[in-house]
DNA sequence: TTGTAAGCGTTATCAC
DNA sequence: GTGATAACGCTTACAA
């Protein structure tokens, strides 16, 4: 019995049924496996996918990997995990181990990266649309922007503000504002917009909002912010002026952030699908880039979720629905989100 | 010039100098990268190691992939992620994956694994001590116990209550109830302890908890929580019955969960240190674990921190001094936390 | 110091 | 349907 007939039988190629027999119970008893990189070696593909971030610490991003590595598995394809701390060797050196890695492609959330080093690896980005050959998913920040404004209009605002911090790079994420200042200005609400662009620190946000805090009351009557991040540090600060959200103050944020304990959204938010966005950005690296046209944006809609920072009862999230449940061993509807299990 | 000559070129062997400039000019001129694959059949090393955690929607399991996978990258070591999403046969798979991955070693965080699947691949486990000869790193779930129980006595709480939910399986995770109830008979505090074994959903941490409640007042006036999840969730619960934390009842959970936003402590909690044990598990699983006796359990020292459920100032994480920074560039310190930046 | 050649475990291409 | 064999890209004795 040879080699030839052993690699067909891995392979579920057509094997004489003694042969498979035989070849299945001598790899059993001796706890034989296929070496993968052999194989990589031979075939010329690794079945690996590199995940470029910029770190884990950041519920959003930790649950892109999440979902991504769920999808990926779903192809059989592995994920090579790697963290840049936003830091931008860092990611230099994540390509140059991507491509020595011979990985099969690469989903890179990234802030100057230099994507010559990847040859023809493919990509596939996230909210940055680094370059026209570079597919990019994103959700729907522009309608999300939109959709925050009417909101707050909706719910009796008179006086809008938008709020933003982060490097200028950040292409999609830039549309949030627009598609706020869109909707002001349809509704004709006067408003406001405040950025703070690729900076060491929040404090010009601080100052700003300090400007137009008057006598225990704040100028504006609704807030939209750029993050659910910022939107709950703006929160607490305002709470520290004993100005009270959302009776005084309404604030909306952006990316849909569950409270890992409870499961529900920890501000009223514009959530993002991640988990179909991490499932485009498979099947685009996977399937479609290979073939032919699919540079540009792929943007996905979003969902408005009050996160009781708005005068209106709270939208359950479907994960708060199963937070009682509590069953390690339960099979999982990967569209739902775990309760939490340690 | 040869293939020898240009491979110890990469691999930094003494190499005539004008061999090696013309090695590294052609290589820059070609885009040649060495290929990971070839290299580790050859070798016999993949420099991968799989970390096979139940999901990353957690925090801590977030902070733990982040923390080894940097810890990891030190090394010149990959990560291969594998989600589990706290299924038994999604564990088995994984391992089988990491055998036919060729990885040097793996990272566990599992309920019930067959061992036996990896072969003679080293593993370091978490939290869960599954055999004499598999390592585990924890932090010290006893001392972590007792130092909540005494804290609260010292905050001047007199009934005390430890309530736990989780499988049974956690064997280093136990000893918290252990430690509690050891400081608690040390001091002499009247107590009670409430757990919930490896069940579907925490209704009889409800059902006890509402047993309790007499018109509007708690019959305990210090609880210590398992998690800081559950902590989060009993806060919930007793805020819902006007039972003012930490005014009427005082609560530490176990962890040291930081919110993503502020980089407070989200409870007072009794904090592991991940880093410690991240670089501890990778030291154990590259260097020590090879050479001799490592068996056993690595039980790290946590550290008490107030995170505003107990009455008494908050305790500072070293991330909340640094919260206001905001430069995704700047060059980071492992050891703090990293603020939000997206 | 450099070149040569064998071999890592797999798959693919042939003959048989 | 099966067996032999070359080749994938690299490292490493060993020879020069």
């Amino acid at each position: 019995m040879s080699l030839g007939t052993v690699s067909r039988v891995f392979n579920g190629a057509e094997v004489g049924e003694d042969y498979r027999r035989r070849v299945e119970e001598a790899s059993a008893r001796l706890g034989y496996h296929l070496n993968t990189y052999a194989r990589a070696l031979k075939i010329q593909r690794s079945m690996c996918i590199a995940l470029v971030l910029p770190s884990l610490r950041h519920p959003f991003f930790a649950r892109l990997a999440d979902e991504l590595t769920a999808a990926l598995a779903r192809e059989n394809y592995r994920s090579l995990l790697m963290i840049t701390n936003y830091d931008e060797q860092s990611e230099q050196r994540c390509f140059a181990l991507a491509r020595q890695n011979i990985v099969e492609g690469v989903f890179a959330l990234t802030y100057s990266p230099d994507f010559e080093q990847l040859g023809s690896i493919p990509v596939v980005s996230f909210d940055r649309q680094h370059s026209d050959r570079i597919p990019c998913v994103a959700s729907d920040n522009f309608a999300g922007g939109r959709m925050a404004a009417e909101r707050l209009i909706a719910l009796g605002c008179r006086r809008l503000l938008f709020l933003r911090i982060g490097p200028v790079i950040c292409g999609e994420v830039e549309r949030r504002g627009l598609g706020f200042e869109s909707a002001c200005k349809d509704a004709g609400v006067p408003h406001e917009l405040f950025q703070v662009n690729d900076t060491e620190t929040e404090a010009p946000i601080y100052r700003f909002l300090d400007k137009h805090v008057h006598e225990g009351r704040f100028e504006f009557d609704g807030i939209f912010c750029n993050t659910d991040g910022l939107a709950l540090r703006v929160m607490k600060y305002l709470a520290e002026k004993n100005i009270r959200i959302p009776d005084d103050v309404q604030l909306i944020g952006y990316d849909g952030i569950l409270d890992f304990a409870t499961g529900d959204y920890v501000c009223s938010t514009i959530v993002q699908p991640v988990p179909q966005m991490a499932a485009k950005a498979v099947d685009l690296l996977l399937h479609i880039d290979q073939a032919g046209e699919c540079r540009g944006v792929y943007r996905f809609p979003v969902q408005y979720a009050a996160g009781g920072t708005t005068r209106e009862p709270r939208t359950s999230s479907r994960f708060s629905a199963e937070a009682q449940i509590f069953d390690p061993f339960r099979k999982l509807d990967r569209t739902v989100p775990l309760p939490e299990n340690r």
